[in-house]
RNA sequence: GGGCGAUUGGCUCAGUCGGUUAGAGCGCGCGGUUCACAUCCGCGAGGUCACUGGUUCGAAUCCAGUAUCGCCCACCA
């Protein structure tokens, strides 16, 4: 037993238990104040240009879910990087008041106890409101700090504070003094059960199957001017309710089968009322009965046929969407109560021509699920025409760029097709619009959180006006966001400093809710596009590729896997399988694997710390090795480090933050743990060295790992803070890993890659052919060995290693392959590693429990291999369009493999035949 | 009706703007109590890269078309 390692017990557990430090190291941060990017414990570089990340603020409404997880750990992912590089970064944390979404949810909760929104009355409804929000919002926050986002909380926003609230008003106030914000009667999609119309983009189209219905109109007697029993002229509709407010029957001017109608009128039943015959092409001929009743109060294609004609729009739902106002016995009635009793009394009357079932796309309510009943309203709108196409300049200008850049043709083409955005929500949980009217009808629009002192237009006090009732659709306040929270419209330091911003960050589902609204009042209000670079996530979903939601019951919470696994797995598993704009499968799979990762870096941690020569003292300053101190596997580590570095440098570059944590796993676990500590771990304990080359091989371990906890920082914060903590560090290293230097890309050393490559290979060989020969795997075997000239060196620095990861003892090298055969005889195992032979011998026990038919099998297998191989190069070289036409490169790299294969088939032919 | 995306071993996914032998995790099979780690180690099996055609010396990768699945957008009663 050599005492060459330091055996004194070094202060990290034997176990990864990350619940056990995770929210200790968050405190320190906290403590150290390092969050915000002008913090005491900040090290950046005050003239380096500012990164800042734009996070979609989460709703107010309850407990974050898996979604909101990846969110907060890809963009802090981009944060931390960004420090660790030397930029300020600032990571504003928020919240939203989300109005609809809020009261969806309070509603249901209010209802639990028997109150409704009316019977509370505004006043109580909010105070409840606020009370609610109250709560969720610590519960919020706290699963982001559990998570580890590293939010500059001193800077905390939400969009229903004071800040806010002027930024909405100042930002509408300018809208309507440039014309971009107009009040007017329009047809709006109405929810019946949220009792407020909504935006186009919450309404969803759901194919539903309905009946169309034909129902016969009675044609006006011009000579009586009452209703002829005989004439009629029959309508298709699907929706007979509507009937009531019927002020027209179209038909396609050249439709010949009516075109004699044109200009009778005719009877609308029930309401007794009478109405015109009229052309329009915008009627299908081929369509049901080619004739159409028009209802311009409810319905988008009646409402601009209805204008274009001039006709009467009489409204004939309420709020409730019952019939209202009509003056017929239906009044009172719930809309499909309504339908049914219609049909039904059409039928009585012998007017009812006929039904059948007919697939339609119903418009329902995107939060209630209710059918979306188009109504005239008198409502603010944004004319976003203007907004848009600026939006579309920045885009195709490139000063705002889209990853992925496939969501440009999305955006272009929702752009290009938009219309105007009413913004007016009958709701009481949010803003208050900003405008007040006079009795006149003048409209007065004031910034002034007082409101205006007169009316604008005829001066009338302000105690003779009233303000809108109306609020704002929650995604007004939010698509200030990117600027509103920095103090605008102030010209604050933080404005000056930190806007424009740099990366704005979000799941692709609501790049037109949010998104393109940002980008559209941002460059209206500040003259400048909001951020450089749009990042586009995918949707998490369950793991049979089901959307996350509670009804289903499949979302996974985020703080019960924290729990149980860990932040940082929880962290590393939804960056790892996420490529860029796609969705992604979580399952509990993922989550070990990633924890199994951290518990991979904690042991091999625990032992790089724990090998220290005792040579070393253990508060011994950190120091670089001596490069003439090092061997082969020393070397080797430090390229390895080097490749992965750049690796992950670029991945982060394109976004693409699952090859960050791929480039980390692989050279992490397979490169450094697999076989860095492994060839390390012999010369650390070989006390026949100078000391001076276990140091150095113990530095360089230690380097590497360094590189490698800064590297993965970004990504699982904890563990890599915990460890590098217990590493030894430099004197110009800060006290913490969060603030620590991005480690610069180290130099490659591209012939000892390929050198230690080709002995890897070696002992993979070996180890390969013992274990298909069922050889006694605890046995040691005699090995030779015969390799090129130039491998020698590093063969016979790295001989005590391989002999032992080969279990080659003893390990004989020959200078040529006739002296390995000549020593090694015909018996024994052959491998074939490339340039590489190797026999092991098995004679004595251990030979007798290999089986030489397997081992034949082996050999045919790979002989069969590299002659497929071989052939498909010679193919290729004989093939005159490829030397010809191929680069030289890669000629030259078929002529290298060529021989090669050539040289192993004949070595595996005569081992067969021998 | 438009548009977008996906289709790679049993499952989940990579594959860096065409170039030697298409990778990983999980799962599977065989074997391991060596002093970092059984949350581990070693070895292995498993893929006509959805299909058809084209471009090219060369295609998982580029082009066209087809099929299946998913998503987004869309005022035809």
């Amino acid at each position: 037993m050599t005492d060459t390692t330091n055996t004194t017990t070094n202060d990290l557990p034997k176990a990864y238990r990350p619940a056990d430090f995770e929210g200790a190291i968050y405190e320190r941060w906290l403590a150290a104040d390092v969050f915000a990017p002008d913090g005491a414990g900040s090290t950046a570089d005050p003239e380096a240009q500012p990164f800042v990340i734009i996070q979609p603020p989460p709703n107010i409404t309850g407990s974050l879910h898996l979604g909101h997880a990846q969110r907060a750990t890809v963009e802090d992912l981009m944060i931390r990087h960004a420090r660790m590089l030397g930029r300020p970064a600032l990571f504003l944390p928020g919240l939203d008041h989300a109005s609809i979404a809020a009261q969806f949810v309070l509603d249901r909760i209010i209802a639990a106890e028997g109150e409704t929104r009316q019977s509370l009355g505004r006043e109580r409804y909010l105070e409840r409101m606020r009370e609610f929000v109250a709560a969720t919002r610590e519960v919020m926050l706290g699963q982001e700090r559990r998570l580890g986002a590293s939010f500059d909380w001193g800077r905390l926003r939400y969009t229903m504070d004071e800040v806010s609230a002027r930024a909405v008003r100042a930002a509408f106030r300018r809208l309507y003094e440039r014309d971009l914000a107009y009040r007017t009667e329009a047809l709006v999609n109405w929810c019946p059960g949220c009792r407020t119309s909504v935006s186009d983009l919450e309404v969803v189209s759901t194919p539903e199957t309905g009946t169309l219905w034909s129902v016969r109109y009675h044609l006006i007697d011009e000579a009586t001017g009452q209703p002829d029993p005989a004439a009629t002229i029959t309508v298709a509709t699907t929706r007979p309710e509507t009937i009531l407010g019927d002020t027209a029957v179209a038909v396609h001017p050249d439709d010949d089968r009516y075109r004699a109608l044109v200009g009778r009128r005719v009877r609308i039943p029930f309401v007794e009322r009478d109405a015109p015959v009229i052309a329009d092409t915008v009627v299908d001929r081929a369509f049901g009965t080619g004739a159409v009743k028009i209802t311009p109060a409810h319905d988008h294609d009646d409402y601009e046929t209805g204008r274009r004609h001039g006709l009467p729009m009489p409204t004939i739902l309420d709020d409730a969407a019952a019939i209202a106002g009509t003056g017929t016995p239906y009044d009172g009635l719930d809309r499909y109560e309504a339908r049914r009793r219609i049909v039904a009394d059409l039928e009585a009357r012998g007017d009812l021509a006929g039904e059948r079932p007919h697939e339609m796309v119903i418009g329902r309510c995107q939060r209630s699920d209710d059918v979306i009943e188009p109504r005239l309203k008198t409502q603010w709108f944004i004319r976003t025409g203007p907004l848009a196409a600026a939006a579309l300049e920045a885009t195709r200008s490139g000063r705002t760029r889209i990853v992925p850049g496939h969501f440009e043709k999305t955006w272009e083409h929702w752009l290009t097709n938009i219309r105007d955005w009413n913004v007016s929500r009958q709701l009481w949980w949010g803003h208050r619009i900003p405008a007040w009217y006079c009795p006149d009808g003048h409209v007065t629009v004031s910034s002034d959180e007082a409101g205006p002192d007169a009316c604008a237009v005829c001066s009338r006090p302000a105690s003779d006006l009233t303000q809108d009732p109306d609020i704002f659709d929650t995604w007004f306040s939010s698509g200030l966001w990117p600027f509103s929270t920095l103090g605008w419209p102030e010209s604050t330091p933080d404005y000056a400093r930190y806007y424009p911003t740099t990366v704005m960050e979000t799941a692709y589902d609501i790049i037109f809710f949010w998104v393109a609204r940002m980008v559209m009042l941002g460059i209206e209000l500040t003259g400048e596009t909001p951020f450089a670079t749009i990042a586009l996530s995918g949707l998490i979903r369950d793991p049979i590729g089901r959307k996350m939601s509670k009804t289903t019951g499949n979302v996974v919470d985020p703080l019960g896997v924290m729990d149980e696994t860990g932040a940082d797995a929880l962290r590393f598993a939804v960056v790892h399988g996420a490529t860029p704009g796609n969705d992604q499968r979580f399952s509990d799979q993922k989550l070990e694997n990633a924890r199994n990762f951290a518990n991979k870096l904690w042991n091999a941690t625990r032992f790089v710390v724990g090998a220290r020569p005792v040579t070393i003292a253990a508060d011994a300053p950190r120091a670089t090795p001596d490069p003439a101190h090092l061997g082969p596997g020393e070397r080797w580590v430090r390229s390895r480090l080097a490749a992965t570095t750049g690796e992950v440098d670029r991945a982060l570059a394109e976004f693409a933050f699952a090859e960050v944590t791929r480039a980390l796993y692989d050279g992490i676990w397979s490169e450094f743990c697999d076989w860095g500590l492994e060839l390390a771990k012999i010369r650390l304990a070989d006390a026949t060295l100078p000391a001076a080359e276990r140091e150095a091989t113990w530095w360089t371990l230690v380097e590497a790992l360094d590189g490698y906890l800064r590297l993965l920082h970004p990504v699982m914060p904890f563990v890599t803070e915990e460890l590098w903590g217990a590493l030894p560090h430099r004197a110009t290293d800060p006290a913490m890993l969060i603030v620590a230097r991005w480690p610069g890309v180290g130099e490659r050393d591209l012939v000892v890659e390929g050198q230690v490559q080709a002995l890897v290979e070696l002992v993979r060989g070996i180890r390969n052919a013992r274990s298909e020969a069922h050889v006694e795997p605890a046995s040691w075997l005699p090995v030779g060995v015969a390799l090129p000239v130039a491998l020698g060196p590093a063969f016979e620095a790295l001989r005590p290693a391989i002999e032992r990861l080969a279990r080659a003892r003893p390990l004989e090298r020959y200078l040529t392959r006739e002296a390995l055969h000549g020593a090694m005889g015909s018996g024994g195992l052959a491998v074939i590693a490339g340039e590489i032979e190797a026999m092991i011998a098995v004679g004595g026990a251990a030979g007798d429990s290999a089986d030489a038919r397997a081992d034949r099998i082996r050999l045919e297998r790979e002989l069969a291999e590299a002659e497929g191989f071989l052939e498909a190069a010679r193919a290729r070289l004989a093939n005159e369009a490829f030397t010809s036409k191929a680069p030289a490169a890669v000629i030259e790299g078929v002529r290298t493999r060529e021989a090669e294969l050539a040289d192993q088939v004949e070595r595996l032919r005569s081992r067969l035949e021998g």
